[in-house]
DNA sequence: ACTTTAATTCGGTAATTGCCTAAATAGCGT
DNA sequence: ACGCTATTTAGGCAATTACCGAATTAAAGT
């Protein structure tokens, strides 16, 4: 818990969460989204991946990432029920994608 | 937002939103109870400040402290939107209140 | 084995953070 | 105005953070 509110304290790494949360992306796709230099992109995701909040999968010379959606949750659950505020999963199926080109 | 999430990134500042949450406080009492010096919570309550997380309220020669509930409901709501991460507000009513000695 | 592509690790810098003690500010009672 | 209590501001220090370019590691194709 302590490191996933670390995580989420920069804006960069939030970005980066709701990326993941449309669909999985390489490392250097990621990085293609931020004027950031990769090396900068990295250690995000790094952070991330401490935190539990990402899973990264070598395919090839890539590196997948994707959204630990549940540990998000969770973290925000645990937090939120301190303060008497309810949280729920959201009814199965994501936002809708988006077809064509991005 | 942005500052919402960068105080929550503070284990010390987070604990200060739950204590405010049982009850308002003075600055003093809730340096009191960290091990941490009067003059380092105060620069914590002012980053909580700054996020609108607490207000502040004069009164004699304290100052009254006393959590923005509804600031970290829209903060944590508006985040966990973004995930499809529903969020409700509690039934009314705080945690009970402890009688006798703190 | 060499090259290409993809990502990380290394080494270093500027800015920020969290902490402290000492000093200043603010209100209240005398 | 003086002293007491409560809190913040000021000044300074060590640790962390966010960033970069250069070098390294890893996988795959030739």
């Amino acid at each position: 818990m302590e490191p996933v509110f670390r995580a989420l304290a920069d804006p960069t790494r939030r970005r980066i969460l709701q990326l993941l949360h449309t669909r999985q992306m390489s490392a250097g796709e990621i990085a293609g989204r931020f004027t950031l230099a990769k090396p900068t992109l990295s250690g995000h995701l790094a952070i991330l991946r401490a935190a539990d909040l990402v899973s990264a999968d070598r395919q090839g010379t890539s590196i997948i990432y994707r959204l630990n959606l549940s540990v998000l949750q969770q973290a925000l659950l645990g937090f939120a029920q301190v303060f008497g505020i309810g949280l729920a999963k959201a009814p199965l199926g994501r936002r809708r994608l988006r077809t064509g080109a991005g």
